[in-house]
DNA sequence: GTGGTCTAGACCACC
DNA sequence: GTGGTCTAGACCACT
């Protein structure tokens, strides 16, 4: 369900985070669902249970999870939309993107070849 | 000429590297243009010399500018066409960000929109 | 494992690179490996934590080790194949070297024998 | 007779004392000729008359000009002799640059091609 | 004056 | 504990 690399530099927590978002996202996990447990997650992962709890901890924070003391933690009612709307703020990054490869002389044509292609990969799922 | 945000998450030797190349490509910086030097500009930004150093050296090893021991610091020739290079790496980020959006189910003409507003306003220009 | 020389006109940063550089080539390091951390490293050497760095940080660019913040430094999976890459880059400089010692009227023979003498040591590790 | 790049990263004397050994190895220079004055060198070179001095100097040092007090500069009685033996020290620069290109795993053939090409230039001459 | 290296010591985010 | 950024102040070689 998760693949970690301990190598990479891009922190143990946040492969965590943006590979729970892409499986709510893809429809493998549901709202209502419940997520491993930080231990159980920890040993399988074989990372610390500090880097598996902030990991929860920043998703319930964006309303992502819902973490119930005693229970355990739980995939968010609208846990989907509300990732479409976060998702919608990335919208800027794209644009100020945009504005550098324009910049660069960089033709249009290419940018607009990259969405294309995300689309088509898309629509054939 | 620069503008530092000394309490943003980005570095400040990154801004100044980014900043300077921005000025590149629009053309305010042309090769063979002499660089402030490492200590004028590091008490006008009140930043420390070493950080100026460093954001230098960054634009040195890209091949942007042209470090002359006991003369000063140059705008390469070529450095323009080294950026319109390097920013053509960037293309795999944009693919890998309309991916997610478009995973999130953002309507793909949202993403054109965005596209081609950054390069009006290039035209504009 | 390192043997710096404080008063040596090379600069200690670059020692470290070249001398990590080396012990890849020659099998000491293995891709996977984890570096002696920042802090050991310049206790060990009596230099600078930022000496250290500023080497590791090198190392870093040129693909051949990967930090991982809060986790270590290590050597990079494919670090011996980019350095047979770099190395290949310094073929202009032997060229240029042979260039002039043609010049100087040094007999061919004596080049070739320094190599041969090079690969000979080579092929009986 | 001298090509002197201002922006380029290795020293302007530096760049005249290779230059004026070239010259006398290709025997463009011959002993007893009076170089150029260090004034009129500097201002055909646009270069500051101390770093023709410093020039002269290190090259008075190495045994390549001999410096007359009131007379001018003249080139020294056995300069290709003592050029040729300064260049037989650089053997040991080629050995250890064949000695990382062999740990590098760059074949032998290559190395050898490099000298082969130099060599041939020389005999065409 | 210039860029380049180094030391000493601080703070941060990450694990 | 780890790597990464930053400040303050020093020394060097080059122009």
């Amino acid at each position: 369900m998760f693949q970690i690399q301990p190598f990479s530099p891009v922190p143990v927590y946040e492969q965590i985070v943006s590979q729970t978002e892409r499986l709510v996202l893809t429809g493998v996990l549901k709202a209502g669902d419940q997520m491993p447990s930080v231990r159980s997650l920890s040993i399988r992962l074989s990372v610390n249970p500090n880097t598996i709890q902030k990991a929860y901890n920043e998703l319930d924070v964006r309303g992502i999870l819902c973490a119930v003391p005693g229970k355990g933690c739980f995939v968010a009612a609208h846990a989907g939309e509300r990732l479409t709307e976060l998702c919608r703020g990335k919208l800027t990054e794209l644009r100020s993107l945009a504005d550098m490869l324009a910049l660069a002389g960089i033709p249009k044509e290419e940018l607009i070849r990259c969405i294309e292609s995300a689309y088509e990969k898309r629509e054939n799922v």
